[in-house]
DNA sequence: TTCCGACAGTGGGGTCGCAAT
DNA sequence: ATTGCGACCCCACTATCGGAA
């Protein structure tokens, strides 16, 4: 098959509004596209690269060679080149990574041109992503969808699924099982405003878990001796945290599958803020120097498999059960199982007096669903506001295109002029896009830079977030965590917008 | 007919590893 | 030694479609 045949595909899916019809397009072509290109072709369809990453990125592809004009590209042709590229992106040089990827976009029309540049960039923007390719895979190979989502869940990776559906329907589909060191697609949790919000959505009683603000860890222990641990993305993340397989090499059971989280405690066991955590997780090198410095705890809260039984279909309570059989009493996620509002509301107090982010409510029916958000599970975390004045905005990209998007918030310096906090572009409705847009215009100094403009400081937004952090790259040497526009303030004046002052005492 | 769950899109800050400067 | 780039941790929110109620 040749990589057109997917161009045009991707352009018809992207101009199909309804889901059905994007579903109906992207199943036409599994229907016609060979055993050895299925993978290729569900990946790209699906927004990826069967390689992942690459290591090209938009910088590499600033500048790239003439299109041709003959579409003669194969899949199979242009996935050799792709992993080529990955190969010298891992040990070479630049140099040789550029004139790979020249190759490959010197063999492509200007078509293919733009539809890989946005696969590479992870921007495809068609409107349908692994959800959608679910359906289609469904469509196409007869199988129900539920069997479809079932394997990805224990596959991990929607092509493998989807060549197994279109070679080997139902049955195929079926035979997919838990492999123990192989990564499982996580649960995800849906939120709520409050704990009353939460457990009416999780049923009551429901568990009150401890949501950590660390990295999500799921740890495999594959026989006698050895563990692997995957994170959210599915990514090996073993070697970083030594402490996480010595603790799961521990324990008496040699075929765990376990879900949780790893962070970094200070000696007072309140927890270290997410960058050191992050910092300690992410390092490949001089890891053992580090963990005397900064250790990693590991707290688990789920059991995918214990003793080699299968746990993902039983209820949140039994995989419970099974998991406090396994894992020592010191490694649990703190919980409580209620359904008394007050109770729950003091759990939720505690928590985050004791530093931590707030609480993930669990359904004690779901069974291990991954993939889909909202279901069993739901976060919970207090929310901080503050009014602060925009000081420049960007224009926006894809459906925000021709808007002012992303806003610069500053606090107000009481020495006089204002200090930038950080950015967002959260909150914000199609109607407020298009007010802000011209009120800004009327508001602009001119333009900064390419994308960036510059306002006179009049007006007060008010912004929800997480948290303030230290950073690196802002004059006040903080930041907002996860900020988002709640809504403009008009009835506020500059003069009553919050301090820096008042920003940084937050920072504790 | 209305409601609501699931999905895709739009990007945010911070940090590491690696190659080039 | 520093900088730029790519990747990936953490993440909130709105619009839309289409099935459920």
């Amino acid at each position: 098959m040749l990589l057109i045949d997917v161009v045009r595909v991707s352009e018809a899916v992207t101009r199909t509004s309804a889901r059905l019809g994007k579903i109906g397009h992207l199943a036409e072509l599994l229907g016609r596209v060979g055993p050895d290109e299925a993978e290729i072709a569900i990946s790209y369809l699906s927004g990826e690269l069967p390689q992942r990453q690459v290591g090209v990125g938009w910088r590499t592809l600033e500048d790239i060679p003439q299109p041709k004009l003959a579409a003669t590209a194969t899949l199979t042709a242009v996935d050799e080149l792709l992993s080529r590229i990955k190969a010298v992106s891992g040990q070479g040089s630049q140099a040789a990574r550029r004139a790979l990827v020249a190759e490959l976009f010197a063999g492509l029309t200007s078509q293919e041109q733009q539809f890989m540049s946005r696969l590479l960039h992870g921007e495809l923007r068609q409107g349908a992503l692994d959800g959608v390719m679910i359906e289609a895979v469904a469509k196409a190979s007869g199988a129900p969808s539920a069997d479809v989502r079932r394997a990805l869940t224990l596959r991990g990776w929607l092509p493998a699924v989807g060549a197994a559906a279109l070679g080997g329907g139902v049955e195929a589909l079926r035979a997919f099982r838990l492999e123990v060191g192989r990564a499982v697609s996580p649960m995800l949790a849906g939120s709520a405003p409050n704990v009353a919000a939460a457990l009416e959505k999780a049923g009551t009683p429901a568990a009150l878990e401890w949501k950590l603000d660390g990295v999500r860890v799921q740890a495999h222990r594959c026989g006698p001796s050895a563990v692997k641990v995957f994170t959210r993305t599915l990514d090996d993340i073993t070697a970083q945290v030594p402490e996480l397989v010595e603790a799961v090499l521990a324990m008496p059971s040699d075929d765990l599958v376990l879900d949780g989280e790893v962070l970094a405690l200070r000696p007072d066991g309140r927890p270290h803020p997410f960058q050191v955590t992050a910092s300690r997780v992410s390092s490949k090198t001089n890891v053992e120097r580090l963990r005397e410095q900064t250790p990693l705890s590991v707290f688990f809260f789920d059991a995918l498999r214990v003793d080699g039984a299968d746990l993902l279909d039983l209820p949140y309570s039994q995989r419970q059960e099974a998991l406090a059989g396994a894992v020592p009493p010191g490694l649990l996620t703190p919980r409580l199982v209620t359904g008394d509002v007050a109770e729950a509301e003091k759990f939720f107090t505690d928590v985050v007096r004791a530093g931590h982010e707030g609480l993930v409510v669990k359904s004690l029916t779901s069974p291990y669903a991954a993939g889909r958000r909202g279901a069993g599970w739901i976060k919970v975390k207090p929310r901080h506001t503050l009014d602060l004045v925009v000081l420049a905005a960007e224009w926006g990209h894809g459906r925000r295109e021709g808007k002012l998007s992303n806003l610069h918030l500053g606090a107000r310096d009481p020495e006089g002029g204002f200090v930038m906090l950080g950015k967002t572009f959260k909150g914000l409705t199609d109607e407020l896009l298009a007010w802000q847009t011209e009120r800004f215009l009327e508001l602009a100094e001119g333009p900064t830079d390419e994308w960036t403009v510059a306002l006179r400081p009049e007006l007060v937004v008010e912004i929800a977030f997480d948290g303030v952090q230290r950073s690196p790259r802002y004059p006040g040497g903080m930041a907002l965590r996860f900020a988002r526009v709640l809504r403009y303030r008009p009835d506020k004046r500059v003069e009553d917008a919050d301090t820096v002052d008042t920003v940084r005492s937050l920072m504790l």
